[in-house]
DNA sequence: CAGTTCTATAACTAGATGGTTTTATACGTG
DNA sequence: CACGTATAAAACCATCTAGTTATAGAACTG
């Protein structure tokens, strides 16, 4: 709910290198080192996305000897899906809106001044 | 599916400008002037965030007369709702977690290596 | 045609972002 | 204790972002 959250969140999804982290993470717990592996970047800078991917909430770490194992949060993953939840009605009536589009339209009633579409 | 869409996409929902942008298209179309009523910015500071959401797709622009009316296209909002609903598992499964881990702990069986309570 | 309204563009600024390399810290192992 | 491994922190750089003001263009209005 809070703006800051949602802020936090949608920047974090915004990059793929987190997202495709997220994914891996979906399938369990996993040190820095193993989700450094797949991608071409030094490992500081995979650091500095898991940095980003915790201040977000998305993922949080524990403390295995030297190892830092992350793992997914899911919760704010919720949060931005229930902020998107609210719009689902605009992409499910879509059809319907065409529907009454091509209905009236074919009525001859278009042309009256500018008509809302939704 | 593209990632470039994705990251278009959350980008462009990560500012609190923004989405209150896009709520207020859900209500009807809007002209800039109406879109940028509620805000203490510069008419160019809202024309910019428009810039953005169109380039996401996540608005589309017509014409009337001066004015250059912004309506809500909801279909990326459903792209980006797809993406988190693969996660949709995560974060209804965190209450059986709780629950195993409770139970877990009532049987004596923490200590075990390291459990994270989180 | 002159003026007003609506919107976009340009040029600029401050700060955030994504990456790097280098260095430091923390822990386990010999 | 010395060394290797895993991670973080620091310093730096290029680019992007979000905002500004000032200006220009496009369309209506008188």
């Amino acid at each position: 709910m809070a703006s800051d959250t949602l802020d936090a969140t949608f920047a974090a999804l915004a990059d793929p290198t987190r997202r495709a982290i997220l994914a891996r993470l979906a399938q369990g717990e996993a040190t820095v080192m193993e989700l450094a592996a797949p991608f071409a970047m030094s490992q500081p800078g995979v650091s500095k996305h898991l940095r980003v991917l915790e201040r977000a909430g998305l993922i949080s770490r524990g403390r295995d000897a030297q190892r830092r194992p992350c793992r997914l949060e899911a919760t704010r993953l919720k949060t931005a899906m229930d902020w998107l939840a609210d719009y689902r009605s605009y992409w499910e009536e879509s059809y319907q809106r065409l529907d009454d589009l091509l209905g009236e339209l074919e009525a001859g009633t278009s042309g009256a001044g500018e008509r809302e579409v939704r």
